[in-house]
RNA sequence: GGAGAGGUGGCUGAGUGGUCGAAAGCGACGGUUUGCUAAACCGUUGUACGUGUCACAGCGUACCGGGGGUUCGAAUCCCCCCCUCUCCGCCA
C-alpha cells in the first residue's frame, strides 16, 4: 500500500506511475477518487472527534454534578449526542474502507532506473554469465532423464494428487535435499537466519503481503471452512512474521532464510505450455527475506546484496544465466524493483533457452504499511516503515530442472555439481 | 476436541463503572552530587491520526489481545473471535 499523503500530494505522478505498471484505466481513475475521498474525510473526521470531545466532557461532568436536575440535563445531552455521533461515523467508517480499498489497488512506485515497458518484451538483460554447454550427444529434457533415471514420476503424482504434482525419488529426492542443504548453508554464511516456516498462513496476511487470496484470479489454495491458505511462497510467512511489530534499529537489517513449501494454482496459466517441473502446484524453496531501515538507500544496497548472492549459488552450481532488470509493466503489485535470473536450460525450446529460476523484489515499505512493520529510527523520535526485500536463494523444481538438463552425460547418467556432492554424497545420479 | 485460568505501557504488576492513558516497582534517558565508578536524589519516559508552530510546546481524538454491545460515561459489565498457560483426550 502507497501513503495516502503521498498519493494526495502527488497525484499526477501516481497515476502515471498506474499507466507505467500496466494496471488499467479504472485503477488510474482511483487516484482521483483518493484526493477526493481524502478531503471529505478529513473534514468528516473533524466533525466526529468534535462530538466526541464534547461528550467525553458531558460525561465526566455529569459524574461530578450532584444536583440531580442539572445531572439529568447532561444525560439528556449525552444522549443526544449519542445519536448524532452515529449516523456521522458511519459516514466516516464508509469514506475509510473505500479510500483503503481503491489504495490498495494501487501499485508500488517504480525506481526510476527499471526499464519502463508494459510487457515482459520490454525487460533488460543487464549481464550475462557462462557460456551454454555444447552437447555431442543427442540431448534429453528433464522430463526424460527423470524418467529413465527413475528419479520424477509425474504419472504418480498426477494419479495420486492431479496434474501438475509429481513424486521425487531415489536420486532425485536427494538431490532436492542437497540443493536446500547447499542454499541454506551458503545463506547461513551471509548472516541470515535459517526458518522453516508454516505452509499455511491466514488470508489477512496474504493480502498484506499483496497475495489476492480469493478471486478468480488467485494463485494460492485456501483451506475450506478457515481463513488460511497454503503459502505460494516463504514470503509470506516471513513477512508476516514481524506484522504488528516495532522494531528497533539495532536489529536491522534482518535478514531470514527461510525454508517451506509452496503451493500455486498457476490459474490462468493454462495456456503458457510448460513440460515438466517448470510450472508446478508444489515446490519447496528456499526463500531469502530481509528488513532494512526504511529508506531507498538501505533497501537499495540490500537488493544488490540479495542478487549477488543468488548469482553467487547459480555460479556455484556451475549454471550459465542471465539477469534480467524487469521492466516497470512485469513488476507485479508490491514491487519497487526486481531482478531476475534465468539459467540455461537445454531442454527448453528447440535448442535450449533461457528459463526463469530467481527473482528478488526490493518492496520498499510497500508492505510493510499493510502488515504495520515499523521501526525505530535511531536519534528521532516517532516510527517509521521499515522496507521489505525478499529474494529466491533456490527454487526447487526449476533449480533441479537445471542442474539435470545441464549436468547430463551421453550415456544417461547426470553428473552431480561439484558443491551438491558433500550434501548428495555421490558424484554421479543413476539409475537404481 | 473437552475442562479451567489468563491476556493492562519496554518489563513486572495494580486497577471490577466516572476524577484512568492508566498506581507502584524495574529498566532506559536527562540532570544534581562525585577525583573516578557506584550509590543517592530530582525530572522525563507509548503509538497513530488531527489541529497548531519556522521548529518546539500546546490542544483534540483513538488505542488496556481483536471485533461488537450495554451505559450520559467501560481497562472495568455482556457477547463473539484470537492467543497463551494448566489438566484431560488424541496423535507424528
Amino acid at each position: 500500500m502507497l501513503d495516502p499523503k503521498y498519493v494526495v500530494a502527488h497525484a499526477e505522478a501516481v497515476k502515471q506511475n498506474c499507466v507505467n505498471r500496466n494496471v488499467g484505466a479504472d485503477v488510474v481513475a482511483d487516484v482521483d477518487a483518493i484526493v477526493a475521498l481524502d478531503s471529505d474525510r478529513k473534514a468528516i473526521q473533524t466533525q466526529v472527534e468534535e462530538i466526541r470531545r464534547r461528550q467525553n466532557e458531558v460525561a465526566q461532568a455529569t459524574g461530578k454534578e450532584k444536583d440531580p436536575g442539572k445531572r439529568s440535563e447532561l444525560v439528556a445531552e449525552g444522549k443526544r449526542l449519542k445519536e448524532e455521533v452515529v449516523a456521522v461515523d458511519e459516514r466516516l467508517r464508509t469514506l475509510e474502507v473505500e479510500m483503503k480499498q481503491r489504495l490498495s489497488q494501487l501499485p508500488n512506485l517504480t525506481h526510476p532506473d527499471a526499464p519502463t515497458g508494459q510487457t515482459e518484451d520490454a525487460n533488460k538483460v543487464i549481464k550475462t554469465w557462462g557460456t551454454p554447454r555444447v552437447f555431442d550427444f543427442p540431448t534429453k529434457d528433464h522430463v526424460e532423464l527423470g524418467k529413465a533415471l527413475d528419479i520424477i514420476d509425474f504419472e504418480g503424482g498426477g494419479k495420486v494428487s492431479g496434474q501438475g504434482f509429481y513424486f521425487l525419488k531415489n536420486d532425485g529426492a536427494l538431490l532436492d535435499l542437497a540443493l536446500q542443504q547447499y542454499a541454506i548453508h551458503r545463506l547461513v554464511k551471509e548472516g541470515f537466519r535459517p526458518v522453516i516456516t508454516p505452509d499455511l498462513a491466514r488470508n489477512s496476511i496474504l493480502e498484506g503481503i499483496g497475495f489476492q487470496p480469493r478471486g478468480p484470479e488467485t494463485q494460492v489454495y485456501s483451506v475450506e471452512n478457515t481463513d488460511l491458505s497454503l503459502i505460494g511462497t516463504a514470503e509470506i510467512t516471513l513477512g508476516g512474521l514481524h506484522a504488528d511489530e516495532v522494531l528497533e534499529a539495532e536489529q536491522l537489517p534482518l535478514k531470514y532464510a527461510g525454508l517451506s513449501h509452496c503451493f500455486r494454482t498457476e490459474a490462468g496459466a493454462g495456456g503458457r505450455a510448460s513440460k515438466g517441473l517448470y510450472r508446478v502446484h508444489q515446490f519447496t524453496k528456499v526463500e531469502m527475506f530481509a528488513y532494512t531501515e526504511g529508506t531507498l538507500e538501505a533497501s537499495g544496497a540490500m537488493h544488490q546484496d540479495l542478487l549477488r548472492i543468488e548469482e553467487e549459488i547459480f555460479q556455484g552450481l556451475g549454471l550459465p544465466y542471465q539477469v534480467l532488470d524487469i521492466c516497470s509493466g512485469d513488476l507485479g503489485g508490491p514491487a519497487y524493483r526486481k531482478f531476475d535470473i534465468e539459467a540455461w536450460m537445454p531442454g527448453r525450446g528447440e535448442a535450449g533457452e533461457y528459463g526463469e529460476v530467481t527473482s528478488t523484489s526490493d518492496c520498499t515499505d510497500f508492505q510493510a504499511r499493510r502488515l504495520n512493520i515499523r521501526y525505530k529510527p535511531a536519534g528521532q523520535k516517532g516510527t517509521k516503515f521499515v522496507h521489505t526485500l525478499n529474494g529466491t536463494a533456490v527454487a526447487l523444481s526449476r533449480a533441479l530442472l537445471a542442474v539435470l538438463e545441464n549436468y547430463q552425460e551421453a550415456d544417461g547418467t547426470v553428473l552431480v555439481p561439484e558443491v551438491l556432492r558433500p550434501f548428495m554424497g555421490k558424484d554421479r545420479i543413476t539409475r537404481i
